[in-house]
DNA sequence: GTTCCGCATGAATCGATAG
DNA sequence: ACTATCGATTCATGCGGAA
């Protein structure tokens, strides 16, 4: 097992407050289910994943079937359920395949299991994709969408709903539609609140919470290895169910965009992925953001 | 019981067809159960239905307690599935409450259940709803989303992909952009075909697949009660799962709307409805669809 | 600098063919 | 019979190069 730690400073200057904490972005090649054992009880804010679907990737990942998914994926989810503040979220970004022209039962299963372990179902986000594969197939149409499960280890937990409202109304189309492409491109871009100079500035005009439905398109050619998620789905919720200095996990990092956003975000982060190859693309990707701080 | 019947012509002009079949209107007035007994087995095309939610106030209308829903609904899949044709499909449309801060596990319990029973999970669709209920909590945001869960008897069922294909993306971005008012609304009416004049005049120049998720708002005007269904979803899944002059089945239904669709696209229908008041106004919007056939 | 167009690229699924 | 591999099908997105 090998861990990479980068430090870096966080400066949070408020009218109450003037602190400095460190943010440290910590990844661990090796087993999921051995690094966790390392964390300890209680220390985790939000934990966000997105494991290996069953039977996919297969060439990369070890495929798990999926007859055997619930039974492989348990002892896992019971680690998280451990190092998990009681306060914390755990977000489960999954899909079921279709087996013999039906949807497989087993995340179903696994939601039941979970629950006997301890875990509360708290809610069920939909991530409604813009731009799902093609295909044809005689029997059903194109799978546009993805389970995030959203689990707790206590009815109490922190949320942070402020900081994921949305503009509406004629008044945000309009104005959204003069912004320059520059703007937008920084309404889109990594910084870490989320919302461009411009659209800030907007904040308490005409806001509306968010639903349980997120409309995102997945990142697809634009780099050398394609993430599963877009760097805007782990954003979304780490500014949810975070604050700035806050501990977040991702069991399965994969190409890192879980931590690469959180460090953009100013919270610490631990990721864990089995693969050298990702491994290492993974560091190369946090090793890019670069002193962006304070920005959030 | 009371059983009300009525009885319209339908034509089919075809190069090859000239057909002219009954579509009959049927309303019954009386427990679920008791009625689709007396209905023939392997006789409907489609199954679709929103039956009641469970809420905890057991008062409410057909209010079913949580902890019991499984146990109440199964006797009715059974004789769902008896009465299905094999080439027909069952659309449930349903979503769990919340239930001491989390959501409740009575619909995947019920989906392993009907499993048992012997029905296919073909495919769960996601209604994403535009307008959904108003709200804020401190631990959940709005619901915008409901479950249209597919099950079949068999794995080969009738589906009409083409007669619900949309618009391209670009190709709509910018055509419809630039469509009269008059046209959209004419696109949203009730008639059958589901396209107004001239977006159906474009069909075959741009036409895509939809994908599983639909994006339809709830019905804002009717306010009578809680059948908050839009028409555009029983209308969706007629056009998808039947032909003209097939049978379609609604076990729960509510103010009339399956069989109102039913009967606008020249579906013949059965509707099952406890509740006298609710059958009065069903047997009442029925009443309303008019010498609109032949449209299809 | 814009806008427009072409093109590669996907957490897919089915059905047929091969071991 | 049962499993593994492969080709065919399909479309929103965002990139880069061109006008």
């Amino acid at each position: 097992m090998q861990i990479i730690q980068t430090e870096n400073k966080l400066y949070i200057n408020t009218s109450e407050n003037n602190i400095s904490k460190s943010v440290k972005t910590e990844i661990i090649l090796g087993d999921c289910l051995e690094a966790l054992k390392k964390i300890a009880d209680n220390s985790i804010d939000l934990i966000i994943t997105s494991p290996p679907y069953s039977d996919q990737r297969s060439s990369t990942y070890g495929g798990v079937k999926a007859d055997k998914y619930v039974e492989w994926f348990l002892p896992i989810t019971a680690e998280l359920l451990r190092v998990l503040k009681p306060t914390g979220t755990f977000i489960l970004n999954i899909k079921e395949k279709v087996s013999e022209g039906e949807r497989h039962t087993y995340i179903l299963e696994l939601i039941l299991e979970m629950r006997k372990q301890g875990w509360l179902w708290t809610e069920e986000f939909i991530w409604h994709k813009k731009n799902c594969y093609p295909g044809k197939w005689p029997n059903r149409f194109r799978d546009a969408w993805e389970r995030l499960l959203q689990f707790n280890k206590d009815k109490k937990f922190n949320m942070y709903q402020e900081s994921v409202m949305v503009p509406t109304g004629d008044w945000a189309k309009t104005r959204l539609k003069n912004l320059s492409e520059t703007d937008k491109i920084r309404d889109n871009s990594s910084v870490g609140s989320g919302f461009g100079k411009n659209i800030s500035n907007w904040i308490g005009r005409d806001m509306a919470y968010p639903s349980n439905v997120l409309h995102l398109a997945t990142e697809s050619g634009n780099k050398k290895h394609s993430a599963a998620y877009p760097k805007e789905l782990p954003r979304w919720f780490i500014k949810l169910f975070t604050q700035p200095g806050d501990l977040v996990l991702d069991p399965f990092l994969g190409s890192g965009t879980t931590s690469v956003v959180s460090k953009e975000m100013a919270r610490s982060s631990i990721g864990i992925e089995i693969l050298d190859e990702y491994y290492k693309i993974a560091k190369e990707n946090i090793d890019n953001v670069q002193d962006t701080l304070p920005l959030f």
